[in-house]
DNA sequence: CCACTATAGATGTATATACATACATATGAG
DNA sequence: CTCATATGTATGTATATACATCTATAGTGG
């Protein structure tokens, strides 16, 4: 189990910006999963189903480009969702393409989590204050486009 | 190989802070592996070359607490930089605590990657321009603090 | 139609990461 | 001192993640 910090050492900047970053999803990756645990959904395959919901049909390499998740992760990612039948998919019209929907039971899914998804949200909000939060997603879609473009 | 994204979906806000997160951190990362192939390090053990540079010698514990790293996680993140040369541990008075330090060859390394990465720093640095660039690492570190208050 | 080349995804392999648990050592109540 | 409990790390196991390479399919110039 992870220990708390803050008795100890008080994490000040690091010099590297992806170190900060990859600190900080570490960090807030455990919190959420904290408060998905009872949902036995890891916040990656929350991601996924939510994702699928707010796309629809869609495939596996837009997808992809849209979480900025190699397509051929997606390939071991999606398979879990797939096997419990919260997604399905089907071949394109280019049938090398895989084209990748939520089932019903997989928006029921999505719906059972929803709550436990939104108390996390919840409490980094209301810990960060609701200025940092919003400029904290901010910045993170511009750092993201700029990757692109770097 | 991840594919550009410009020429198709644009990535934009997702709804969950943490999802938004872990992708900048993924975009991010891929930027600096790439810039870092040329020495053959990760990005992560660059990362605790460099913060064992800065710390000096330090527990494994309280490296884990500073970069929010669960400490078991260590013990299997470190074993390469150690089969390298590049650091080395001792048992500390507490006979459970385990002591890391750089070598001098590591030093060594971490001098050698340098360049690599602060041409990775350059290149996210001026592709987000120099304010975007400031408080991205100011919101990062408060985003750290906050999720151990929360 | 045919040979090239390009693209979508699958598979092999490797690192990063956490949690549950196990083990060794420390520490405090008596 | 001695036992009960706490703490630091190691190990078993699982997910997340990427790249290199492979295969199947598509698109293109002749």
């Amino acid at each position: 189990m992870m220990e708390k910090r803050t008795d100890a050492i008080y994490p000040g900047a690091l010099p590297c910006a992806c170190a900060n970053l990859r600190r900080a999803a570490r960090a807030v990756t455990q919190l959420y999963d904290q408060e998905l645990r009872p949902t036995g959904l890891e916040p990656t395959q929350f991601t996924l189903l939510m994702a699928l919901n707010a796309t629809g049909e869609v495939t596996q390499g837009k997808l992809g480009q849209r979480l900025v998740i190699d397509s051929t992760t997606l390939t071991r990612s999606l398979a879990p969702l797939r096997a419990r039948g919260w997604i399905s998919s089907r071949r394109g019209q280019d049938r090398r393409e895989r084209l990748w929907r939520l089932t019903s039971a997989g928006r029921r899914e999505l719906e059972r989590a929803q709550p436990y998804w939104e108390r996390a949200q919840r409490r980094l909000r209301k810990a960060l204050g609701q200025d940092e939060w919003s400029s904290l997603q901010e910045v993170l879609v511009r750092v993201t486009r700029a990757t692109d473009e770097a």
